[in-house]
DNA sequence: GATATTTGTTTAAACGATTAAACAAACCTA
DNA sequence: TAGGTTTGTTTAATCGTTTAAACAAATATC
């Protein structure tokens, strides 16, 4: 039960001051501290198991060695593997993350922005929803480095963002489709105004209509509140009623998830009765009867890209990136129409 | 690029000490203080939009309003949704978490507590990893409050601790089994000393023994840094090799889903070849072509469990709790014989 | 009208560290 | 031996809050 220590618990100890103590736990002036008191004050401080208190240096620096992370969801896996590689990442700069998942909800997002300034971190990493543009605004008057992840804001160009080539991605996942004698693919994706989502679906449609010469292929858009048996009722009316699709993107994990989910409950056979890829990976596909076609995101890089740049941003460089990253298509059977 | 304001600014401008800039926003003498002087502060607080230094106040108050969480590794799906529980429960209470993956590796581990420590963390959550039960003491020394969840170690019975009943769980996957027609199951688990998974061994040859009439049942052990392949050729081999199993028992997550995959990719049929239940929930049970029985963890009554049990700990409370939950079993057609 | 009470506000120390500046003693140096 | 330099250490302010205690002016009490 014995009190935490303190610089002036070693200090009185010993009768030397303070800043002393300061000095020579923290290596400040080596030449001019007597050898033999310093070492005094090194025993002492191991002895008592002396722990710096990082809130008190982080007032007195006016830096607390903390980025605060805010993701849609944690509990989504997407997201939280790039939260590890994230803490990872921060780690090495000896970093750490603070984070919490706004749920695509604004407020709660403005919430967690707020908390965040109020414990001073030094910097942000965010995924921020929907109409969030505003926080661009308040964190630059604040002088609070950020950094967006995974998305992009085209009216805002001036703010920092690591995220992939979306459009790129899509278009290669129909040139693959085609090439493999794919000609009628359907796009099954999120309702969202998001711009990394919509460049999800012009890659798509771009890529119908250059490599399927279809000028307006079949889009299934399903509202991200929507309750799961409803998602599989619009799924299967797609993928039953209509034989003239031989082939399906999912543009996220999620709904590939359900998306598979509903081929395998009804016996829809991939790729024989449909080809399929996905955007994302999942430990899911590991299960599917067939091995799936998945573009696949760097997410060590990402995290990696990220953390650099807010590193240097941090540090008081004054920059203006976009990195765009791209994405590697991983080749499984279910996009192979002869297999 | 507006500096931050403190309280000091508004006591400024408005020629009033900080003492009252802080008794008007914390509220502290509302009787006291003259409501005109009062609005002004607030009208000021809100044009400037101050937002109080958390830092200053932690220090001030030696209450950092801070939880840390440590966990084996944020990109499993069972620690993510746990995280995400955590978070929500904490918020409630005004709480934020910070974190960090400890990979079941000591050294992280002690690490991160560290880390935790000089953050000055008001709790802390871990789901610690074998050999560490050490930190115990260190924690109990400082007097800094935690609770262990998921694990459970039998030695330090004075630990406070969540965790579901997993003796029972096994005991009963198995009695399921039995009912249904499989007369002899198999474990395949992990390799590990920690108690929490011995327990699943224990539960299920009990099990075996009461309802298979069982004495030796069959134990596949999986080490935890094996590669994927070897994995798959082990199972592979008890599944193909052994015509004397009807049923597997994955004890994990991440178990179940190699097992599920060797069984989709050599077309062994659930629960006609084999019948099948799992631990813990996985998206990719969606994914199979049977519906997966499985042990589900009351995820988010865990998280709240824990998150108040370290409230209370927190408040001075001294407890010696453990907290022993109950799974469900959710039944699909995996473990259904005549089906 | 002297004293007590209430009202409204300020002063100053504290939390645990950092750090510029001051200081004292010991040691050159010419 | 006076003045300068080096060596080793302390003093005191600071970061942004909180809060007990002090204080002054206005009001109530007898």
């Amino acid at each position: 039960m014995r009190k935490k220590t303190s610089m002036k618990d070693i200090a009185a100890q010993l009768g030397v001051s303070t800043a002393l103590v300061s000095y020579v736990l923290n290596d400040k002036y080596p030449d001019r501290i007597n050898a033999h008191t310093a070492q005094k004050i090194r025993d002492l401080a191991a002895e008592l198991q002396y722990q710096p208190n990082q809130i008190a240096k982080s007032l007195k620096n006016a830096k607390t060695f903390t980025i605060g992370l805010i993701i849609a969801d944690i509990s989504n896996l997407f997201y939280s593997s790039i939260a590890r590689v994230i803490e990872d990442e921060a780690k090495l700069h000896q970093y750490n993350v603070i984070f919490g998942s706004a749920d695509e909800n604004l407020t709660k997002f403005e919430e967690l922005l707020k908390v965040f300034v109020s414990r001073q971190v030094d910097g942000i990493i965010l995924a921020s929803p929907e109409g969030s543009e505003s926080c661009f605004q308040f964190l630059t008057e604040r002088n609070i480095p950020f950094v967006v992840i995974d998305r992009f804001y085209p009216n805002h160009k001036d703010v920092n963002a690591v995220f992939i080539d979306n459009y790129k991605a899509s278009f290669e996942a129909i040139e693959h489709l085609s090439q493999q004698g794919f000609k009628n693919t359907a796009l099954v994706t999120l309702a969202s105004k998001l711009h990394h989502l919509q460049l999800r679906t012009k890659g798509f449609e771009d890529g119908a209509k250059q490599f399927q010469n279809n000028i307006c292929p079949t889009i299934l858009e399903i509202p991200e509140d929507i309750l799961s048996e409803e998602v599989e009722k619009r799924i299967l009316q797609l993928l039953k009623n209509r034989n003239d699709i031989d082939s399906v993107y999912f543009t996220t994990n999620k709904i590939a998830i359900e998306g598979l989910a509903v081929l395998a409950k009804y016996k829809i056979a991939v790729p024989h009765d449909v080809g399929v890829i996905c955007f994302d990976e999942a430990d899911a596909y590991k299960i599917f009867n067939t091995s799936i076609t998945y573009i696949k995101q760097p997410l060590r890089q990402i995290g990696h890209e990220v953390v650099e740049l807010l590193m240097s941003l941090m540090n008081g460089n004054k920059l203006n990136k976009h990195i765009m990253l791209d994405t590697t298509l991983v080749e499984g059977n279910s996009s192979k129409m002869f297999c």
